[in-house]
DNA sequence: CCTTTACCTTCCAGTCACTGGAAGCCCTAT
DNA sequence: ATAGGGCTTCCAGTGACTGGAAGGTAAAGG
């Protein structure tokens, strides 16, 4: 396969897909030519990193899992345990994004929107009152 | 007022001040000896910034509201327009988020995390299923 | 007056995960 | 022979800082 394809395949990128081998998370075999000769195991990998980007691990977390996928004799503790501390941090930032939403949906809503000057988004913003 | 005062105050680390000015959203005056002379005006500025960055506005739409906070001629609807789009971007961000959040916690929950390599969260993310 | 300590300055590099673009080689079809 | 598309590498840029080095300056203590 050429990069293209497993592109397609893998629904990632041609880009990423360098990359990816940049930062080492796949090696696949060169062509005489140069090209990239992707194997179904480049492909499985690259699902897997691009499912694992998909729940929003990060890179080097994904490096975790994909070592633990291929490793036969891992613990499923210590997958679950990178799925967690991921799960929290994404608990983290819904709670603060909820936060900034709720703050500014009042404000929004307390604006007229015309063309006067007065405004109370920006008066919070000055005063943080 | 010197930079870890104004920092202080503002409550932005003073590496951070000096970003600002270095990207244009500020311009303090300078002592004889080089250093930073902050008047309230630039520590009002840095308080405003500091309170539009909290609620997540990127530095381009910091640098809009602020210019619209300077503009005493500003119509009301224009700072409006700004806040409105960036809460959408929140609302689309949050959903992301709250999608990784439910297939994270059914992954985590099906998982045993004991000393068995079998996983159902690697199974999901090798094979999407 | 000297030294220490705590500021302040600039500049450069690194973060994260790509993404865009340039320059150039390779393969296929006409 | 040429046109097109796909492939390669390399370099630079994104956003918003952050860390650190090298060096000037100020205030306090001895």
């Amino acid at each position: 396969m050429n990069i293209s394809e497993v592109a397609r395949r893998a629904h990632l990128p041609a880009k990423t897909i360098r990359y990816y081998e940049e930062i080492g998370l796949i090696r696949p075999a060169r062509d005489a030519n140069g090209y990239r000769a992707f194997r179904d195991d480049d492909l499985h990998k690259l699902a897997f990193l691009a499912r694992s980007r998909a729940l929003g691990f990060s890179i080097e977390d994904c490096r975790t899992l994909l070592a633990l996928y291929e490793d036969e004799t891992r613990a499923s503790a210590d997958v679950k345990q990178v799925a967690q501390e991921h799960l929290a941090q994404i608990d983290d930032k819904i709670a603060q994004l909820r936060g900034m939403r709720e703050t500014l949906a009042e404000l929004v809503q307390a604006c007229h929107g015309d063309n006067r000057p007065d405004c109370p988004i920006l008066r919070d913003l000055a005063d943080g009152t």
